[in-house]
DNA sequence: TGCAAAATAGCACGGTCGTTCTTTTATTTT
DNA sequence: AAAATAAAAGAACGACCGTGCTATTTTGCA
């Protein structure tokens, strides 16, 4: 069984089993990306530190420090890591839906779902958008492809629905993605930040609000 | 003259004039604190550090810390400047407008264009949130409490358009503030880190939508 | 089972950080 | 102008950082 894929999704072990004839090594690597992206989504992929990454993983700092070669192969490691799980946990669940408004609304329903889980663990999407947005370099871009990535598979469901008449033919889809994506940095940004009460149901009928106006009115 | 404050805006000397009688020690910790604003929009509230703010100032890193004690109280006093700016350029002068719509359509406006700046300089209100959303203590509650009493004057005026009969009277003003909040984001978002263009346009069309949505059918 | 190769540990380096303490300089007040 | 006070500098501290180098241990293969 194939999964649907994001376009130019990076292909990597998918963590899990050991899945035979994997070396040592790569193991105990994808052991540290692990501990790596629990501390980066609670700290920022800054806040990453090699000493405490050691210390988590009852490892020496050259040992977790000889897996990457650099600190920013390390955060590269881990952006591609939460790539493949946001992959998996909000696009491929969606595409299963039917084409059009239903694909639509199960991926705002995933995000949702994702994002109401890192209003305690953190969103390295989001947190590392603040920590990257003037810096250049590799780990600077392998974040904006990755973002880009995604925001380019909302704006397809949006014109899908589009052409599928479930949505207005002269709705704009670049609104309509910019306006979901607003609602859930809204969300994470009020009950994350702030502890403001009722963030998700006021999502949730935001994401209402703009399937009201933009549907084709029978 | 007297301005219209922000409920609980903290009283402070306005940074400009040297205000007659105004301690040398004073004027210095001012020009610092205007430096270390400078330094923390474009690389957040923890990428300040007294060396390079030391550096900048033309003094020395003891000198720099001598006026606050603490690298937290800078941080504060920091905080402290950037919330009194912003309600001088975006809650003062929207408050000169009449209530109802008109303000609230200044409060986003300014609100906008404070923001249009800020994707080249960046915001601290914002990256603020993200860099202590998991973290506790007095920089984390200045943080939050300005944020709060600046949501909570966005949400005010959202009620008083609904009072002046401007929007519908069970429009739900929470969540009109919430969707405002999230277009602010996602421009921030979409325009300073991923370099999308025509996000400004994106994010007023919306301010529309809402309004459009949420108005009394004459 | 032995040997090469890979994985991990140990240690040290230069650097930056916030902070403290002491001394010097500048400012204010008498 | 002198004395009292505030402001700024200087130097040093312990801690943590990423990284490079060299040993030691562990692994995989013949």
């Amino acid at each position: 069984m194939s999964t649907a894929h994001l376009p130019s999704s990076p292909q990597k072990p998918v963590a899990s089993e050991p899945a035979r004839a994997m070396h040592k090594g790569e193991q105990t690597k994808q052991v540290i990306v692990d501990a790596a992206l629990g501390l980066a989504t609670q700290i920022g992929l800054e806040g990453l530190s090699i000493g405490v990454l050691a210390e988590v993983t009852h490892m020496s700092k050259s040992g977790v420090f000889a897996h990457f070669g650099s600190r920013e192969e390390l955060q590269i490691s881990v952006i591609r890591e939460y790539f493949n799980r946001f992959e998996h946990e909000v696009f491929s669940p969606a595409m299963r839906e039917p084409q059009g408004l239903p694909r639509l609304k199960a991926l705002f329903a995933n995000w949702m779902k994702r994002v109401a889980v890192e209003i305690q663990s953190g969103c390295i999407f989001i947190s590392g958008a603040v920590e990257f947005d003037d810096r250049i370099g590799p780990v600077h871009d392998a974040l904006a492809s990755s973002v880009k990535t995604w925001l380019q598979a909302v704006y397809r469901a949006v014109v899908q629905a589009k052409a599928c008449g479930h949505l207005d033919e002269d709705a704009n889809a670049q609104q309509i993605a910019f306006e979901m994506h607003g609602l859930i940095l809204a969300l994470h940004y009020e009950a994350r930040f702030l502890k403001f009460p009722g963030s998700i149901d006021r999502a949730t009928q935001g994401f209402d609000n703009i399937v009201a106006r933009s549907s084709t009115q029978a």
